[in-house]
DNA sequence: AAAGGTTGCAACCGCTGGTCT
DNA sequence: CAGACCAGCGGTTGCAACCTT
């Protein structure tokens, strides 16, 4: 007999952190097994864990390839890029950093968040202020947190206008900021429906290319035209129209597959 | 030195959407 | 078609480590 979330009967399962000994047997079953049903997997891995709990420390910290400690400026870029455009889909944005989970992503933007926010420029605090007072209106009847959601695309919009020389020639981010003419569609890019493929994300897009690491010459010019003119879809159409340029695309590909259980077990020691 | 506050991060919870029967 | 099962996602919580007073 199974319970709706599809774990067996409790025989007393284990919660909190993991011990060295529960990894170590996790890691050798997955490793010899694989996990096709992650529900079975602490059965057959004689774990008091529930699947749920496995899958997640898999994913999170014993998964072979995963990247350790502070994250780089080209990180952090990628991150706030993505994020001013994507929103809170974290997982998304995890497929464009490699060796990246999305729960670390997502502690490291909460943790950035405030940093950014404590050390906010005093003109930006007039623009966040009215952005925040307009934006409490919209989002008070909802459950989510004001300061998260609001202040998420704030930051993110700072960042962008700090880049020096990456806005579209015709209009400095200066004067986006200031004119407003973008503030609406970004700043509630995700309240309107992160889901929606449709949404202008103009500034976003517009500056996604150089998180590509490719150089202007790179990117044809039909390319910054259509970027340039929106006439992409959203942000993945971009990401996955120049992904294949990427060095890093096998090994983004590569862990999403789970190929490495044929060809990489020599990482295991 | 100790108490209280803050931060960072691992893990849990509840929800959603896809798949299967 | 409906319901059950399951994986995956994002929000939230708990707690240890660190910092401040």
């Amino acid at each position: 007999m199974m319970t709706k979330s599809g774990e067996r009967p409790k025989q007393r399962q284990r919660k909190g952190l993991w011990s060295p000994e529960e990894d170590q047997k996790l890691k050798n079953f997955i490793i010899s097994h694989g996990h096709a049903c992650w529900t079975t997997v602490p059965i057959l891995a004689g774990l008091q864990r529930n699947g749920k709990s496995c899958r997640l420390r898999w994913i999170n910290y014993l998964r072979p390839g995963l990247k350790r400690g502070t994250f780089s400026a080209e990180e952090e870029e990628i991150i706030l890029t993505l994020h001013s455009s994507l929103g809170n889909k974290w997982s998304r944005i995890a497929k464009y950093l490699p060796g990246r989970t999305d729960n670390e992503i997502k502690n490291y933007w909460h943790s950035y968040l405030k940093k950014r926010w404590l050390k906010s420029q005093p003109q930006l605090k007039t623009q966040r202020s009215n952005l925040t007072e307009s934006a409490t209106s919209l989002i008070s009847c909802g459950k989510r947190s004001l300061e998260t959601e609001t202040l998420d695309h704030v930051i993110s919009f700072e960042k962008l206008a700090e880049k020096p020389s990456s806005s579209p020639p015709q209009e400095s981010n200066t004067n986006m900021m200031n004119s407003g003419k973008y503030l609406p569609k970004l700043f509630f890019s995700e309240w309107i429906s992160s889901s929606n493929p449709h949404i202008d994300y103009s500034p976003a897009l517009t500056y996604s290319k150089h998180i590509n690491h490719q150089t202007e010459d790179q990117i044809d010019e039909e390319e910054v035209m259509m970027i340039n003119n929106n006439n992409y879809s959203s942000l993945e159409d971009v990401m996955l129209r120049t992904e294949f340029l990427q060095p890093d695309h096998e090994y983004a590909n590569y862990y999403s597959s789970g190929d490495f259980f044929s060809n990489n077990d020599q990482n295991y020691v």
